[in-house]
DNA sequence: ATCGGAAAGG
DNA sequence: CCTTTCCGAT
């Protein structure tokens, strides 16, 4: 018997809970364990959690209102009882070098998705602004991509 | 608060 | 590979 935590997670309702590509079809059949930035995505795009993040500021610019409830709730996911925003945020700093995230320096508990790599490289067709409404999340590639891409500047050759 | 090395576990 | 944990440095 699977022993662990009873997911909350909402396989697929009717519509959608959340397009395909934040669940990483690459080489995985059945399901691979949830990635802090999914698990971000998913309370980004909940209005309930907007007290304790929430899209703020540039776009793909997110805001953490509440560092431990955000914490706590990815503690639950992932049931490890004593996760906090320290290790939470480790995590997260770990996403720097490979271009999911980076950190928007001087906002404090604020960090920005790099979607322009992580999305559009891995899924051309995003219709994130639909579930988003309102939120500063896709957009439509512009002539030659679209993607002003003020993000790349340095980083270590690693390529998962 | 934020960063990132190092070790460990899944 | 992706964190989780611990922790010294900035």
């Amino acid at each position: 018997m699977r022993r662990g935590c009873p997911l909350p997670s909402p396989p697929h309702s009717q519509g959608f809970a959340f397009p395909d590509w934040a669940y990483k079809p690459e080489s995985s059949p059945g399901s691979r364990q949830i990635q802090l930035w999914h698990f971000i995505l998913e309370l980004l795009q909940k209005e309930e959690y907007q007290g304790v993040i929430a899209w703020q500021g540039d776009y793909g610019e997110f805001v953490i209102k509440d560092p431990d409830e955000v914490a706590r709730l990815w503690g639950i996911r992932k049931c490890k009882p004593h996760m906090n925003y320290d290790k939470l945020s480790r995590a997260l700093r770990y996403y720097y070098n490979k271009r999911i995230l980076h950190k928007t320096k001087g906002k404090r508990f604020t960090y920005k998705f790099n979607f322009s790599k992580v999305v559009l490289v891995n899924y051309p067709l995003l219709d994130v602004a639909a579930a988003t409404t309102g939120s500063p999340l896709l957009l439509t590639p512009g002539p030659f991509g679209g993607t002003p891409g003020p993000d790349a500047p340095p980083l270590s050759p690693e390529v998962s």
